[in-house]
DNA sequence: GCCGTTTTCGGCCCGACTGTTTTCAGTCG
């Protein structure tokens, strides 16, 4: 599980009702406060399941509770649906109160330290009354872990430099900074001898937001040679593991590097179980099973029969599936709709034909709206929509009335000198406090489309803020609303809003929503992303760029879009310049 | 804690690696 909201700490106090999202997240953590409590690891696994078949549901979760009808939901038997009724009923859970106050919050925290896991936490605790990390770090100084049984001073040792890796490494590392030192040791195998087939594996090739490490599959009949060259890779800093299996190493960027060597035949089995998730793994594996087939990293074997099998396509026809592609493997309902034949054929970057929300100089852009153009021309792409910020965003230089009458005369300008490429007139209109637009109506009234967004006042409750971006999101004037939830990944939480509001009422409307591409937003996030398909909410991927060379940042958000499992012709953009500019002058006579 | 049934218990996905032991438990993916 990528994603662990840990409450520890933070008290529910909300007097708002409980959703959906937050039962899954206490589900969430449970599952992880049961590891570390020592109980039955399948309990803890019932828990996990709960969370995980509850956040795929897509009917009315609250009228199923009222209704009574949540064991209907397929992991939910009778202690969890009387739990599940207690927290939406009361807003608390006693026994999720209870189980928290019993173990150490330290204890979650020391789950992150590689090669320690609940068992050794819970002996630590046990015999030593290790409640944090800190006191953790101490015991190995002090020479303490070694006299417990079960551990000796390589467990110690290894515990220590797990320690300083979190201090050191402590977040997660976006997926736009990892991918190209990924792409650079795939070069370098590419360019082995000793390598017949490579590739990138796990949460990278899967396209998650945020990731851990690298992974990398490869084959190879000379094993030794290939880890002695992997780890000599001048981009290695330190080597934690090395055999004829797997080489770990640790990157001069601080990244850890995954390194699976298998045989030629084993390949397109080891890249499947290598990307992953293991959700989806362990989804698949049932399924075999039930065919009476047994799949792992090796092979697919009907009893001691190894069936052959060249390409992942390959493996996954013997499951009577086609294939499904990496990023949608989250076991979020893909097998299923493989299996009917449904899954979605995913945006291209080819499909791409024109891009939104562009800031230039007249705000706070470093360039000018004709480089950007430029840039655009460049790319290949029809049209351009520019919209720098309104005028509240008085830090980021809002447009005035009279800058706004500029540019507009500039874009005349420059639509006749670029023709037929197209530029769209356009703002981001910062929502005000209480919901409303940032300037009068016969201005807004002067643009081809309006992106409305929060740049301010984020320390709403969820109904304030649901309630101010909803209103925002029935202002006629309004095209779109931008990074839907204001999240900067690893660095600023979500703002309290309840998205799936957010989108039903972008869906009543006909409103589009931003799938932002910076590497740093990406948002809508793509498990909302999947909500608003469904809704048949358009989706505008949109590079937000402050400068030209942001344009390319579109590329993340096409990969966010696939894996939340976008197709064509839910993507705004998608639409050619002659069908964008009737979609506009359509909402703007209605 | 869930589920299915040859229902009310026993299984729940699987294998490698590490470090500890001397046959295995814990962790990881």
């Amino acid at each position: 599980m990528q994603w662990q909201f840990i409450f520890i700490g933070e008290e529910m106090t909300s007097v708002s009702p409980v959703t959906k999202d937050v039962v899954v997240k206490i589900l969430e953590e449970i599952a992880v406060l049961l590891e570390l409590s020592g109980e039955n690891p399948f309990k803890s696994r019932a828990y996990q399941n709960a969370a995980r078949n509850l956040e795929k549901l897509d009917t009315d979760f609250i009228a199923l509770v009222k209704e009574k009808r949540l064991s209907e939901i397929p992991g939910i038997g009778e202690a969890l649906n009387k739990k599940i009724e207690e927290l939406v009923t009361t807003g608390k859970l006693a026994y999720y109160e209870s189980l928290k106050s019993s173990i150490p919050p330290g204890h979650l925290e020391m789950l992150k330290i590689t090669g320690l896991g609940p068992k050794k936490i819970h002996a630590l605790y046990e015999q030593l009354g290790i409640k944090t990390i800190g006191e953790l770090e101490y015991a190995c100084h002090e020479n303490h872990l070694t006299e417990l049984s079960g551990f000796g001073k390589k467990t110690q040792d290894n515990i220590l430099a797990g320690i300083e890796k979190l201090k050191r490494y402590k977040e997660r590392r976006l997926y736009a900074e990892v991918t190209a030192e990924a792409l650079e040791l795939l070069a370098a195998l590419q360019d082995n001898k000793d390598v017949s087939r490579v590739s990138l594996a796990g949460s990278l090739r899967r396209c998650a937001e945020t990731v851990k490490d690298i992974d990398i599959v490869a084959a190879s009949a000379a094993a030794e040679n290939l880890a002695d060259y992997f780890a000599s890779l001048p981009q290695v800093a330190s080597i934690s593991g090395k055999g004829l299996t797997k080489v770990s190493v640790t990157l001069r960027t601080g990244i850890n590097a995954d390194l699976r060597i298998v045989s030629a035949a084993e390949f397109p089995h080891a890249l499947l179980h290598f990307t992953g998730s293991k959700e989806h793994n362990t989804a698949l594996r049932g399924r075999a099973k039930d065919g009476g087939l047994k799949i792992n990293e090796y092979g697919l074997w009907r009893g001691s029969e190894n069936i052959l099998c060249r390409s992942e396509a390959e493996i996954f026809s013997h499951l009577n599936l086609p294939y499904i592609p990496p990023e949608l493997r989250e076991n979020m309902g893909e097998i299923e709709a493989a299996e009917e034949g449904k899954l979605p054929v995913l945006v291209d970057e080819k499909d791409i034909c024109g891009l939104f929300h562009v800031h230039t100089n007249f705000s706070d852009g470093a360039q000018t709206l004709e480089s950007m153009v430029g840039q655009a021309v460049k790319m290949g792409l029809q049209y351009i929509g520019i919209s720098d910020h309104s005028q509240s965003a008085y830090y980021a230089g809002g447009l005035k009335r009279e800058d706004i009458e500029k540019q507009h005369q500039l874009i005349d300008e420059l639509n006749k000198k670029y023709a037929p490429f197209h530029i769209f007139k356009g703002i981001e209109s910062d929502i005000l406090p209480d919901g409303s637009l940032d300037y009068p109506d016969d201005l807004l009234g002067s643009f081809d489309f309006v992106i409305a967004a929060i740049h301010s006042n984020f320390n709403l409750t969820e109904e304030e803020m649901t309630g101010r971006i909803r209103k925002a999101l029935q202002n006629p004037y309004t095209t779109m609303l931008a990074h839907p939830t204001g999240r900067l990944l690893l660095a600023r939480e979500p703002y309290a809003v309840n998205i799936t509001e957010i989108i039903d009422t972008a869906a009543r409307h006909r409103k589009v929503l931003e799938l932002n591409a910076n590497p740093h937003r990406l948002d809508l996030d793509w498990r909302s992303c999947i909500y608003a398909r469904k809704k048949a909410v358009k989706i505008s991927i949109n590079p937000d760029a402050h400068h030209s060379a942001g344009l390319s940042d579109i590329s993340f958000g096409i990969k966010i879009a696939r894996k939340g499992w976008l197709e064509k012709r839910d993507c705004l953009n998608c639409l050619s310049l002659q069908d964008m500019r009737e979609f506009l002058s359509n909402k703007k006579n209605k």
